[in-house]
RNA sequence: GGCGAGUUGGCGGAGUGGUUACGCAGCGGAUUGCAAAUCCGUGUACAGGAGUUCGAUUCUCCUACUCGCCUCCA
């Protein structure tokens, strides 16, 4: 079996992984708080994480691998957000415009994460469906001597917990003396951080034995991970930007409720994606939406799903990553030259594509904390080499698996149809474009027809860049035109291309 | 201020105590009405300093710089 090895945020260091069960690997990943479009730092750990659960249920079988992301449902960022609608003149109550809010939001994050190739999670559990599990774990806490009652928020109690810190590298002296931490009169320590707050009337809340409240931030992780995965369980992930706090008192709350549990064996962190050197971050509003993106609002134009998720694939997860111009012009070469080489052998060949054995090479890189840029280098450097050379429908069949470990599933789009149909052209074969694009190439071949004995090319280049500027490539030889749809080409200008 | 991560050629990104992955971009050429695609050829790097060593990009220490966390954050 492969051993696979990952960067452990618990030890510093590249371990292997061993699950704690072979027949049921156990994966939890923090997922958004839902209020608003996800955006391209919400959207890489998806793809990061896709990208271990693709290679978990590669080595240990598709059903032997559980995958948990949450949906942060009940939080004061929520709340503000639909009082700000209320005031705007939403005649709703508070609640329900905050349930039709995360109702919404989950369902563009569902959209948007499917359109980067991500599989759905085995579990998504709502935090609001697991308030019971909460209050049962803070009682726990309190009965235990770890967390305290106080003006009806229930605080936990960090110096009671000697390994708080251990996880981020700090201590809790240390972090006091840093001096930015919040000051509140009913907190024994100034470090203790809150499980459980008392909610206005009209405010969502819950009964409770300290009174009508919500819970904290971290305690949904803890509750839930433990209802669906176990007191112990294999990994646990999130963004770098979430090992302090959010983690640490995640270990903490789980690791005091459940001692005779370990909690996450592995801990993984992936960087932060940037803007021009600078984290992006709501905060600091320096950021776009995979939404933006897709529907051509920044300065990169219109990117499919595919060219985000490549261009996240070509860092390292644990090294930050800028998605520039640069960066997304190659992500749009390099998935034009991956859809080149499956379309090798024309369009019947690409019916004969099937599920195969990935490449030992892909299955390698992955298998070493995640290096997905090795892993496209191995698949890009054999489909090279095969070039001007026979390749088999074999072969086409390993790339194609590989590519899918990868969650580049390239068979079907528009770009690798429209190069098959060129492949087949040169082998003289007639194939079918969609109707409007039929015409624009005759329409094209027609003009080229004329201008060739006119030698006046003006007709000629109107076309070219109108196709061009419709994210539609034009390649023109002695023996033919072909028109090939790049892979971020938007269906619905389909119409009226030229 | 405290803590952590990092610094490899124009860019992305591997790796090794001694022979400079890989890709993209660039440049030259073929091809093309011009392009695109394709093919052939080609240059450039290991932040700085000190140490260990026969020899360091690879080990140790120091410095500089970058980023992150310490406040909601993926």
């Amino acid at each position: 079996m492969t051993e696979i090895r990952l960067h452990n945020s618990r030890t510093r260091r590249k371990e292997a992984f061993a699950p704690l069960d072979a027949e049921n690997v156990r994966m939890y990943v923090c997922g958004p708080t839902v209020y608003d479009r996800a955006h391209l730092g919400n959207a890489r750990p998806v793809v990061v994480f896709d990208v271990l659960y693709r290679l978990l249920r590669h080595v240990y079988g598709e059903d032997h691998v559980t995958y948990v992301r949450n949906f942060t449902d009940v939080d004061d960022k929520i709340n503000a957000r639909a009082r700000a609608m209320q005031e705007a003149g939403d005649a709703r109550s508070l609640n329900e415009i905050i349930r039709a809010l995360t109702d919404e939001t989950i369902d563009w994050y569902h959209a948007d994460m499917d359109a980067l190739g991500a599989l759905r999670p085995s579990h998504e559990p709502r935090a609001t469906e697991f308030i019971v599990q909460m209050v049962a774990m803070i009682e726990g806490l309190i009965a235990k001597g770890h967390a305290y009652a106080a003006e009806g928020h229930v605080l936990f109690d960090v110096r009671s917990y000697p390994n708080y810190g251990k996880l981020s590298g700090r201590s809790v002296d240390d972090m006091i003396a840093g001096a930015r931490v919040e000051v509140a009169p009913y907190k024994r320590d100034p470090m203790d951080f809150v499980l459980w707050k008392p909610s206005s009337a009209e405010e969502p809340g819950w009964d409770s034995p300290w009174g009508r409240g919500r819970p904290g931030w971290h305690i949904e992780c803890s509750a839930m991970s433990h209802e669906l995965l176990g007191p112990a369980f294999d990994i646990h992930g999130g963004g770098i930007d979430l090992q302090f706090p959010h983690h640490e008192n995640e270990i903490a709350q789980s690791c005091c409720a459940h001692p005779e549990a370990d909690f996450a064996n592995f801990w993984l962190h992936n960087e932060m994606v940037q803007v021009e050197g600078k984290k992006m971050s709501k905060s600091l509003g320096n950021f776009f939406t995979v939404r933006d993106l897709m529907t051509g609002n920044s300065p990169h134009g219109r990117l499919s799903g595919m060219t985000i998720r490549l261009a996240f694939l070509l860092s390292h997860y644990r090294s930050p990553t800028d998605l520039s111009g640069r960066k997304v012009k190659n992500s749009r070469a390099i998935l034009m030259e991956l859809c080149s080489g499956l379309a090798q052998l024309g369009t019947k060949g690409l019916k004969e594509l099937r599920l195969a054995d990935p490449l030992d090479a892909v299955v390698e890189k992955l298998a070493d904390d995640l290096d997905t840029a090795g892993a496209l280098a191995e698949i890009r450097i054999r489909l090279k080499h095969t070039l001007g050379q026979s390749v088999t429908s074999d072969f086409l069949s390993t790339i194609s698996t590989s590519l899918q470990l990868l969650g580049l599933d390239l068979r079907s789009i528009d770009s690798t149809y429209d190069l098959a149909i060129a492949r087949d052209r040169e082998n003289g074969l007639v194939g079918k474009y969609p109707e409007a694009l039929e015409l624009a190439k005759h329409t094209l071949e027609n003009a080229r027809k004329a201008a060739k004995i006119s030698r006046d090319f003006r007709e000629v280049d109107r076309i070219k860049a109108i196709l061009a500027s419709k994210d539609i490539e034009v390649r023109m030889s002695n023996s033919g035109v072909d028109l090939i749809r790049t892979p971020d080409f938007d269906p619905s200008v389909m119409d009226c291309l030229i």
